[in-house]
DNA sequence: ATATGAACATCATGTTCATTG
DNA sequence: CAATGAACATGATGTTCATAT
């Protein structure tokens, strides 16, 4: 269900209208759709970036968050997932992704891009509010 | 606990620091202590203001929520509550909040705003990391 | 140790029920 | 019905455990 006739909501399961901000799940679903547009990257790469990434912000995704963001997208049929032996690990092989339907990532970037703006409404909304 | 060692932080109750962005209640609570900053209200009264200011913004805080608020910053020595009987209606008496404690309730919102700066620049991070 | 995955635990909330005028 | 409150239910996520290199 990609698709949602109230606000700018991403996810599927929540009640008529009363969600507040963008649940994490989302929004690292929609960076790992950004990260893979331009190459593959297998599971913990993108628990490191992203965690470099957002050090400065005080937001340390964990990694079983990041691993259900992957089955998401991938049982959805955004992503697929491939085998990669890794040059020099001892690991026989690991699991790599990259995009499955190209126009259909964008087309979730954009409802999670609505949902941004929409939060980021509320954040100025209230900046203005309470501290005038 | 007012303070916090990490990062912009409000709740009391999170793990070291991986905290995404910041929980309804400590959105509303700084919302109803501005409220209370200029006059009495009462519960649903701050219900309905909420709701209605947030409705463009596809938000609609449930009344549960909204009490579970209050309690905490009656709990915590913010607020204090009285009783007041309401001209014209059938009921006894309904309960109205006002501030306790002015330089108490002013420094949690200043948390607040930290932690709504924080959220703020998650958000505009992915907007340009994703959108640019 | 790295990498993936599942299982378990808990918190933050939503939904429903109860009570009193 | 308005108002408050509690109880119950669920979802989103964190923490821990398991397995295989």
């Amino acid at each position: 269900m990609l698709s949602n006739t109230g606000g700018g909501f991403v996810e599927e399961k929540q009640s008529s209208s009363t969600e507040f901000l963008i649940k994490q799940r989302a929004f690292l679903k929609m960076y790992i759709l950004t990260y893979l547009e331009d190459q593959h990257w297998y599971g913990l790469q993108l628990v490191e970036e992203l965690r470099t990434q957002f050090k400065p912000l005080a937001f340390q995704p964990q990694h079983s968050e990041v691993y259900r963001a992957l089955y998401d997208l991938e049982d959805e049929g955004y992503i697929k997932k491939g085998k990669v032996k890794l040059e020099g690990s001892k690991r026989a092989e690991i699991a790599i992704y990259m995009i499955a339907d190209k126009e259909k990532a964008k087309a979730y970037k954009k409802l999670v891009k609505a949902d941004i703006d929409r939060c980021d409404g509320l954040l100025r909304k209230a900046l203005a509010d309470n501290y005038s």
